[in-house]
DNA sequence: CGAACGCTTGAGAAGTATCAATACAAGTGG
DNA sequence: CCACTTGTATTGATACTTCTCAAGCGTTCG
C-alpha cells in the first residue's frame, strides 16, 4: 500500500499540465462553481489537478497536512488503523468532497483510493485565504461540511446503537440508492463492508446469509444481490422516515 | 421532558430583550465576533437570545427545523433516540456551537440543555444569507464545522473499535482536561456517560470500579475521581500521541 | 421515615469476535 | 491446459465481552 502523502503526490506528478478551474470536472461542484470569477483565478493559481491510483494514499494517518484537496472524480475512503492493526472507515468520500483538515496539526485519518481518483490539491494557507475572501465559497464548503457532520452522526447512532444485521442492512439499502434497476452491485468488498461497519469479515458474511436465508435478499452472483422483501429490509435497518441514508 | 421545538421556546419567551450582538457573551465566540459591522447588524435584526433551563429540549427529533441557533453559555447534548427506547449522545456543544441544520429537512437530532443555557437564535433563512454575505463568517463556522466533523469521526472510531474500558477511559482523561487540580469531577452521571460511549450504566459502572481496583483511579466521593496512574489509564485509552480528545 | 434517584454488584443470556477449515474465482507460470 | 498461488467469501466451533434482568446500597429530599 502506497503511503504517499499530499506534498509527495504533488511532487510526484510534476508533468500534470496546470490545469484552470473553467474546465473543471466538477460540474456539480462545492467550490469551484459557486467562486466568482476573481476568486476562481486566486485559487487556480495554487491548484493542482491530480491522478491517483486505485489504492494510493492522499494522506497518511499521523502526518502533518500541508494540503488541502477536493475530490474530482472517483471515490476515496476516510479510514484510520487502530494500534492493533484493524481498520475503521469514517466515510466515504466523492466527488465534491472535502479531504485534509483546516488547522496545521497531524491528520488522525487516511485517505485511501477506492478505484482511479482525481483530486484538487491546495496548499492549505492559500486555500483558506481564497475561503475568506469568497463569500459563496465558504457557505458552499459550510454546506457541505454540515452535510458531512449530519451523515457522520447518523452513522455514528448506528454504530453505536444497532446490532450487525441493522448494519448490513442499512449498508445494503444505500448499495441500492445508487441504481434503479432491480440488480444491485456490492459496492464494497465484504471486508470493507465491516471495516465500515465496525464489524468483522465474517460477521458480514453470516448477516448477508441471514438475510438471504429468509428470502429478504437473493444473491444472484457473489458481488451482487437483489432485494426480495424492501420494506422489510427497511424495518430491520430501522429506517427513520423523512431523512434518507447518504 | 420538555419537548418544545426552536419556535416554540421563541415564542415562549417573547419578553427577552432584544439584544444586540454588541455586548454579546460569546467573547470566544465564532460567529458575531468574526462579522463586520454591517452584517453584524444584518444578523442581529433577526437573531434573538434565548435562555433555557436544564433539561430543555431546543429541537425535537423529526420535527423540521425552521430555525438555528449558537450556543453562548452553559452546554447542551445533541443525541438521537432509537425506536426501542435507548438514547445515544452524538456531542456536547458547548459556547460557540452551531445547532441545528442548514437545509429543511427534518433534524433526525435532539439538543437538550445539561443546565443553563443561552442561545442565540435565528431563523434559517436570515442565517444562511448573512454566512452568504460575510465571508469571515462562513470561514469561522467552516472551522468551527471542521473541527466538529473531526471530533465526531475521532468518537465515532472509539465506538466502533475500542472496548468498553477503553471508552470509559478516555471519557476520564476528557473530564480531567478540563481542570488542573488533582481532583476531578465527573462532568455527566453514569446515565449520561453511557448514552455517550454507546454502553450501559451497568458496564460504565464495572469499568470504573476495574480501573478503582487496578489503583489507576481513586474515588475519594462517588462523583469526583482522581488519576493515580495517567500512564496507564492513557494507554489503555489508545491515545494517539499528537492529538487530543475534544 | 419513606420514596425517589443514582450507583453498584451479581448471575445468566445474547451477540459478536476469534480461530480454523473450506470453497471459490482470478490470475500466473510451467 | 493445468497446477499453483493469491485474494475473497462462506461456514463451523468456541471464547469472550457486553447486555439484560435482578437485587441491594447510599444519598437526598419531601
Amino acid at each position: 500500500m502506497t503511503t504517499e502523502t499530499l506534498a509527495a503526490a504533488q511532487a510526484q506528478a510534476p508533468a500534470t499540465p496546470r490545469t484552470g478551474c473553467d474546465d473543471c470536472v466538477l460540474k456539480v461542484g462545492t467550490l469551484c462553481r459557486r467562486l466568482d470569477h476573481d476568486a476562481r483565478e486566486a485559487l487556480h493559481r495554487y491548484g493542482r489537478r491530480r491522478t491517483l491510483a486505485k489504492g494510493q494514499t492522499i494522506t497518511w494517518q499521523g502526518e502533518p497536512a500541508s494540503h488541502v484537496a477536493n475530490v474530482l472524480s472517483g471515490v476515496v475512503k476516510l479510514s484510520a488503523t487502530t494500534p492493533d492493526g484493524r481498520e475503521q472507515i469514517l466515510d466515504i468520500v466523492g466527488p465534491g468532497g472535502f479531504l485534509g483538515r483546516i488547522d496545521d496539526r497531524a491528520s488522525a485519518f487516511s485517505a485511501i483510493a477506492l478505484g482511479p481518483v482525481e483530486i484538487c490539491l491546495f496548499p492549505r494557507e492559500s486555500f483558506l485565504a481564497a475561503v475568506e475572501d469568497s463569500a459563496e465559497a465558504g457557505a458552499a464548503l459550510l454546506e457541505r461540511a454540515l452535510e458531512d457532520l449530519d451523515r457522520t452522526r447518523r452513522w455514528l447512532l448506528m454504530i453505536a446503537r444497532g446490532t450487525a444485521i441493522e448494519r448490513v442492512a442499512t449498508l445494503l439499502l444505500a448499495f441500492a440508492e445508487r441504481d434503479t434497476s432491480p440488480r444491485h452491485a456490492f459496492a464494497l468488498t465484504r471486508g470493507q463492508m465491516a471495516d465500515l461497519a465496525g464489524l468483522t469479515i465474517e460477521t458480514v458474511s453470516r448477516q448477508i446469509g441471514r438475510l438471504k436465508a429468509s428470502n429478504i435478499i437473493a444473491l444472484p452472483t457473489r458481488d451482487s444481490f437483489e432485494i426480495r422483501d424492501a420494506e422489510t429490509l427497511r424495518a430491520i435497518a430501522g429506517e427513520q422516515p423523512g431523512h434518507r441514508p447518504h
